[in-house]
DNA sequence: CGTAACGTTGAGCACGGTCAAGGTCCGTGG
DNA sequence: CCACGGACCTTGACCGTGCTCAACGTTACG
């Protein structure tokens, strides 16, 4: 079965033909999840590991005025909660946008990965610091950034994301979430949302009609967006702390 | 010598006598950085793990047009760069606001800590959970809150935030940091920032006057702010995911 | 083929940004 | 000791991005 969770991962470790045996054998069957479903609620202390195989899902806050706040996307290969056993209580909710297909991974066999793969093991941090990162550059897009930027950004983000596990064509790719999803993650209005999608529309930089975006001009969508692919960690990190910098590059 | 990291993590993990040692081994003598010196630039690969023992730091990015966003406050106890080495190059700064006492940690002790002190790696873990979901807060209060609830909810924080490393007196701190920091922290302008400020200091709610910060009625800080320090984390979690939930709370 | 969810568009307005000027505080040097 | 300068705070006036309200169009699905 294709493996969108060792196709992530791949990017932060070579992993050994045992390695990708003990990831494969975690994919069991997913099982599917219908879109808008709660799959952990706010104050859950889930028992289970969750893992996107299939759809789109998303971390979610609801603010005491009923608004919601999106505040991470769940594309396939990415946990939804690798470690908040440690936490005790979620402080979010995750809920599916689309359907949605999800394993349940028991945390005896995280404990046992973690214990004995060290290779899969820094992967699995390695993850947990690129949403983190991710965390950060969105409070730089929603605190800095215009709306229409704001936008640009976040589909840069979604499109390089989605490359990584297979799930573009081109500059191509399904992305069932509705307008209003959108604004929540952005932190805008639907109204807004919608304009500024008909401005870039316009533009022909880029269409979102329905469940599908096609990015007509992708240097221009990097170029107005202002988009750094650096936060994403995507390029391999070289062994030892000295890779690309030269040495004479002090300034910066 | 006093230990803000200990009395932070404690929260966390009950440690046993031989983890305190341990701990306090870590605490060298302290040296001392000027206000506004970057720690560690974007694109560093920092060799050692930096810890706040005194003084406020922050991470920020920098947008293409020089407009800052701060991601993060770093108070006494907080790791600036715990985990970067597996991600390879920083994608952010992190720079002294105050005055600060920092301790350079030499990453084989990290190592030597997280695999011979089980307890230690845990409160660590927590730790960096802690920050995620801070800046998961973060993200909903920039995207949803105006910005006077923005800011009193940011005084609500750092108030249990500096309260917990024993930084506060009564409902008093010192948080040396200006009003442009402030407002790069929470993605308003300077001007918007000091008029909200007065408002809050006109209604007798709290006060900034420098580097001062008095609550003068926490209650209406935290009604306003509509508050709920559950992201913090800072209840002893129960050990075996069934705490303080009754049976009978389904809903929720 | 009807209805509900989703998308689109217009009008008016408010939160908060920008620009600009003046005030206060504090450290430094004459 | 006082003068100066720089960093920071405060206030006013004006304006723009983006919100709200409201209506209408479109798509999907039972």
């Amino acid at each position: 079965m294709f493996n969108p969770l060792i196709r992530k991962l791949s990017i932060a470790s070579d992993f050994t033909e045992s390695d990708n045996r003990a990831l494969n054998d975690v994919i069991v069957e997913p099982h599917s999840v219908a879109p808008k479903q709660d799959i952990i609620r706010t104050g859950d202390r889930p028992e289970n590991v969750h893992l996107v195989m299939d759809g789109i899902a998303c971390r979610y806050k609801i603010m005491p005025n009923g608004d919601r706040q999106i505040v991470a996307f769940l594309l396939p290969g990415d946990f939804c909660d690798l470690h908040v056993a440690i936490l005790g209580e979620m402080d979010h909710g995750i809920a599916t946008l689309s359907p949605c297909k999800m394993i349940e991974i028991p945390r005896t066999t995280i404990n046992d990965l973690t214990e004995n793969y060290p290779r899969i093991t820094r992967a699995l941090w390695w993850a947990t610091l690129v949403d983190e990162a991710i965390l950060r550059e969105w409070i730089a897009g929603i605190g800095q950034r215009m709306a229409d930027k704001r936008i640009a950004h976040l589909f840069c983000e979604l499109y390089l994301r989605l490359k990584t596990v297979g799930q573009t064509e081109d500059h191509s790719f399904t992305l069932p979430i509705t307008q209003q999803e959108l604004a929540d993650a952005l932190g805008i209005s639907i109204v807004h949302a919608n304009r500024m999608l008909m401005d870039l529309r316009t533009r022909n930089i880029m269409v979102m009609r329905g469940k599908h975006v096609k990015i007509l001009n992708y240097d221009a969508l990097k170029a107005f967006a202002e988009f750094s692919p650096d936060y994403l960690h995507l390029e391999r990190r070289s062994e030892n702390g000295n890779g690309q910098r030269s040495v004479s590059d002090k300034g910066r």
